[in-house]
DNA sequence: AAAGCCTCCAACCGCAGGGAA
DNA sequence: TTTCCCTGCGGTTGGAGGCTT
């Protein structure tokens, strides 16, 4: 079901992600944080991308994920902002506390995108606003359709977002906010993740030390790219 | 039993936006 | 102002496992 574990030609290892390799992941982003996704494998001693380590983490490791099926409530919620704004995903992540936008986005590609009737998807909508204004008004002319309809979408936005997640009345689940990198501020994100605890200060004008020698005469060495 | 097809999802890839230099 | 780097997002793909014939 996922990609053979293999190296590419600077020893980035691809693939599925082993249990060893999570524990690395995760004990390194509990402990410092992930300031810096580009870096933050050397430093956690693992032969991946950055890239890949912050996929892995929104996705999988992240405290309060969850897995399973998805709730009728849901689902709504992932049809209802579908239709009002398209493929969004990572605005539905946001409000679905513990699914990542892959989740989302699998599932409605699995799930859903049959289920819903193809005129009421966003991307229909769409097109049906321009094919109705297809005599562009001669003062405004085709761009102010366009921008009047993103100006629809923005105020959509708004409503989304600051209308409450459908689990956050049931429970006292953290946002899913600070994932997104809006919405708090770093005074906050202690209270909004009582796990996320800002690094020492040391730990940033301080080189980093780890146990593994080896690990370290290879940080020297670093001649691939860190970034995919 | 086995071959072929289908489903699902973890992971990869490329692009765009924002910020720093 | 321009260029470069980092990050996040959305689309796409690889392939294991299930299902059908």
């Amino acid at each position: 079901m996922v990609r053979a574990p293999r190296f590419d030609k600077y020893g980035i290892k691809k693939g599925k992600w082993s249990e060893e390799e999570d524990n690395k992941l995760r004990a390194f982003v509990e402990k410092y944080g992930h300031r810096n996704w580009r870096q933050l494998p050397t430093l956690a001693g693992l032969s991946r991308c950055g890239k890949s380590c912050r996929l892995r983490w929104m996705n999988y490791l992240r405290p309060n994920m969850k897995s399973g099926n998805f709730t009728q409530e849901e689902e709504d919620v992932i049809v209802d902002i579908h239709n009002k704004l398209g493929n969004k995903w990572a605005i539905m992540a946001a409000k679905l506390p513990g699914r990542s936008d892959n989740d989302i986005k699998n599932y409605w590609h699995t799930r859903l995108k049959n289920r819903v009737p193809k005129d009421r998807t966003h991307d229909q909508v769409f097109k049906n606003e321009q094919i109705g204004s297809s005599k562009p008004n001669p003062t405004t002319g085709f761009r102010s359709n366009l921008e009047q309809l993103q100006q629809q979408e923005v105020a959509v936005l708004v409503a989304v977002l600051s209308s409450k997640s459908p689990s956050s009345s049931s429970t006292t689940e953290p946002s899913p906010c600070w994932s997104t990198g809006s919405n708090h501020d770093d005074a906050d994100s202690t209270k909004i993740m009582p796990w996320f605890s800002e690094p020492s200060e040391s730990f940033w004008n301080e080189p980093f030390l780890l146990d593994d020698d080896a690990i370290i005469s290879s940080y020297d060495n670093i001649l691939s790219p860190m970034w995919c």
